[in-house]
DNA sequence: AAGAAAAGTGATAATAATTATCAGTTTACA
DNA sequence: TGTAAACTGATAATTATTATCACTTTTCTT
């Protein structure tokens, strides 16, 4: 593979974001930095980056991808109220791999766990909107 | 919600398949028994039944959605030569959603585990394989 | 450093899964 | 039995993603 000067920037902005972004986002923050990238360039690079382990490809309940610079393997949340994805730690889910192999005698190479739920600063949201309404 | 005849003959398909089919699959086969129906009406069903609980809709690394009539909390696996989708008992991963909880401050709603590898029979069919090139 | 092969790029057409629309049909229930 | 609500088939529209292609960069050889 080649050295790109694409391909490294949407590698940065991969970095910077906590939340995981999707391919459009990624997009759309470096045709606002005036950059004249496009969007196939970026659906390229992700799957290449992704495909080479360098970045992780997330694919749950939404519509899009979204992808993650970490490559340690953790888990996600989805918070159903803003969307945003969170890692969760590898810790919550011990020895799955190995309970899953015994129990089935299938050879398993990866997973992924994906939660649903409502994240901390939305809970706190619904409080204030709670007390407001009181 | 009222009663429809397809929707519940694509009830009856989903609880006769054990390795969760896609719409299409469905559509095909209702097409096959001389049905008239239609792949949006295939959808719309599976969606309405997904929405109410009645089924549960699985989204893993596949492009398509499959969908399962088995609604108890439990895992998927998919197999990585043959594609097919299998079900991984609940019990690998215990007390995964206390501990997420407990981990982040955030509620969990719901969450999934997709398993990716190699299902018992195409491990076996791989091993015929090396006998014959040996 | 020059020049050729390989890899990458932007623009856009194509694809594939899914959803929306809409006129006509079925279901439920007063 | 009639009518409002829900459902249907056919098909157009949408959305995320991938393929194509002429052109540009990168890399490697000499």
């Amino acid at each position: 593979m080649n050295y790109s000067k694409q391909r490294e920037e949407i590698y940065e902005i991969l970095k910077e974001n906590v939340v995981h972004p999707s391919a459009e986002y990624i997009y759309d923050i470096l045709k606002k930095a005036n950059s004249n990238i496009s969007l196939a360039t970026v659906y390229r690079n992700l799957n290449k980056m992704a495909s080479s382990g360098r970045i992780k490809k997330i694919e749950g309940l939404e519509e899009k991808a979204h992808f993650d610079h970490n490559t340690f393997e953790h888990y996600h949340f989805i918070c159903q109220k803003c969307g945003r994805i969170f890692d969760i730690d590898k810790e919550v889910a011990p020895e799955v791999v190995i309970r899953a192999q015994e129990k089935t005698g299938f050879i398993i190479n990866s997973y992924d766990i994906v939660f649903h739920g409502i994240c901390r600063e939305c809970i706190e949201k619904e409080k204030e909107n709670d007390k407001i309404c009181m």
